[in-house]
DNA sequence: TTTTAGCACTCGATTCCAGAGAGTGCTAAT
DNA sequence: ATTAGCACTCTCTGGAATCGAGTGCTAAAA
């Protein structure tokens, strides 16, 4: 496609302004409104002698002939990459969600909803929110609630306070003392305990407790491998009140099936929360990038928050194609260190110390 | 509006078959293919006099003067109280489903997303359902966590397997063997109690014990409120198909906007778990009755599920008002008691016996 | 060699109009 | 009370005409 991948300083520059443009006003950019707007120091015509190379390029694309240009994919991506600066919330906003954020502190159940809405309205896309979750689940402790004939609600406390349920089926009924009495065992054998101490620890138990033990195991690999499927979302209405969702019924029906597709945007929200991916670091993924069909018609800003190696989460922006990438991005990266030094605190007791991650980060 | 708000058995039969022709069509429906379809033994001109004699009492429209008539608000819900009859799933459909609640049993995390995309599909609307909640809420056992400073993350175990989490701010910093003392101590005072017993009983602890305590109650008191906040939606985009929702924006956006607005949605589903509601019963809310002015553009179908004063939850279809009303009212139905059924069942130990409320109701 | 003014050309969007078709309401006959 | 017949109304569709925004190209200027 490009034979010296690198623009010339003027080519930057229109790029840049054309994809300002196209994003403030939704529709393809004419060279005249370009020099006008942003009084460039060279005609019209140069400008369209300009586009037609970066067309030929594959930065910019026409809908038909006598239209003007708009950023392709490729376009976006150089922009994002090399030409976008960070715009940064204005003081004021950023005041005021960690303001809000500090009221939040003690309302642990109000962090991921308020994560959500905040960085719904701050980015002006639909925000996508999951739980944090430990990587190296450590049992707390552990409870047996009798329900009904051989089924016992099983609830096994993480430390860190992750709470998972689940229901077990004895082999034979048993009573709520009994039950007590293993609960109480099982907390006293693993306390602390990783998975694979627990899982040497195995062959002290009498029968009854491997079972509970074998299914206190098995949650806990799975809390160390998928990421929470606790999501929470906002912002999804607003987002349809774009332009390019409100008319075509495929695209804005595509985006609403993005959200609503919880298995998709696992794999999506996923691929960011593995180590390799710093904490501080947003990722952009434009229109799919081929690798996701259904996402062709949106972008994703992204982000992992929380503390390596003990709770991560990841958080992020859909929005259309055509998004103020500049400050979407430090929305996401803002919440994401709001959201993330609520976690940290959080989880202090189990870092103390060892904490190269964490320094001057906030 | 009406003389006699009772119609004749023809203009029942009429304004029957007017809303199933709407429905299925979309397009106001008019007097000649009404007589061709149904094979009426009387003449569209008499159609047409009865017709006009329906829009006189206010239950048909016409959106032009040279076009079909389409019930109003008052004509669906005349439909829905006296004249329709309601469609059982088909036996497949309602093995199907069955089976797959069979097979979530065990796994209590899936209860809530099942019953939601089951109740989406069988009814091809939008599906809400909320979490189900004690109304009387027994103390079961308490954890505390340190987490940071004088921040002390709390998990409170209800009766029945609700667990509520939230951060206590102590007056000063404390170890984590205190605190398992504390908790320990707790535990032993208020197993198995409600909150008035813990209110009466607060006098014997320790400061800290107050404390924590305090915190105790407001939780209990606030999970005995208010519905749980836990909601599960899915089908939307399936709903955004719906051709009266693909173009105008205005009517997609506000359903959109009610499936967001939790606050919203909070309010019509508290409405039905008021202990009035019976849990067979099924409720209609046609184009927001008045009431609430976002409904205007749809309808909800909804239902409370579970075990009277021992756990229940609210769920329910958001459709557009030219709904298969009798299709969704008994998916809404066949879905409530399933996830019913599993909530019953693992309740069972604290009704034991005092069931007048369950029998025979699967 | 690069820039630019000028101009012809393209193509979507808008407006206007005519005709078709779907339905009704009314009247008069059954 | 019902219904056939008919005039009337109003939406919808398609096509033609027009407008105008933008471009590409060419030739001149820098």
């Amino acid at each position: 496609m490009a034979e010296s991948d690198e623009l010339t300083a003027r080519q930057g520059l229109l790029l840049k302004l054309i994809v300002r443009e196209h994003v403030e006003a939704t529709v393809p950019v004419a060279s005249r409104t370009l020099v006008e707007k942003y009084k460039l120091d060279f005609s019209p015509a140069t400008v369209r002698n300009e586009m037609a190379r970066l067309e030929e390029l594959g930065y910019l694309s026409q809908p038909h002939t006598s239209a003007g240009r708009l950023p392709t994919e490729a376009g976006f991506r150089y922009f994002v990459e090399r030409l976008m600066e960070e715009q940064s919330l204005p003081i004021a906003e950023q005041r005021r969600i960690a303001h809000q954020f500090h009221q939040a502190r003690e309302h642990i159940e109000v962090w991921l909803p308020l994560a959500s809405s905040v960085l719904a309205r701050a980015s002006g896309g639909a925000s996508v929110v999951t739980a944090p979750r430990t990587s190296r689940p450590i049992y707390k402790h552990l409870e047996l609630i009798v329900t009904h004939g051989r089924a016992v609600l099983l609830i096994l406390v993480l430390q860190g306070g992750t709470v998972e349920q689940q229901i077990l089926a004895l082999s034979e009924p048993m009573t709520q003392t009994a039950l007590r009495d293993a609960a109480d065992r099982l907390n006293q054998v693993f306390a602390g305990q990783s998975v694979t101490e627990i899982e040497s620890r195995i062959r002290e138990l009498s029968p009854l407790e491997v079972d509970i033990a074998q299914l206190v195991i098995s949650i806990m690999h799975n809390a160390e491998a998928s990421p929470s499927d606790e999501i929470y979302q906002h912002g999804l209405s607003d987002l349809l009140q774009e332009p390019e969702f409100v008319e075509g019924d495929v695209a804005s029906t595509s985006v609403v099936r993005v959200l609503e597709e919880r298995s998709l945007l696992q794999a999506v929200l996923s691929e960011t929360l593995t180590p390799a991916v710093g904490i501080g670091s947003v990722r952009v993924l434009i229109g799919g990038e081929g690798r996701w069909d259904e996402l062709r018609t949106c972008s994703i800003v992204l982000a992992r928050y929380g503390v390596t190696n003990y709770a991560t989460g990841a958080l992020g922006v859909v929005g259309p194609i055509r998004m103020p990438y500049g400050r979407t991005i430090s929305a996401v990266r803002f919440v994401a260190n709001m959201l993330g030094e609520l976690v940290y605190e959080m989880y202090q007791p189990g870092i103390r110390g060892q904490l190269s991650d964490f320094e001057g980060k906030f």
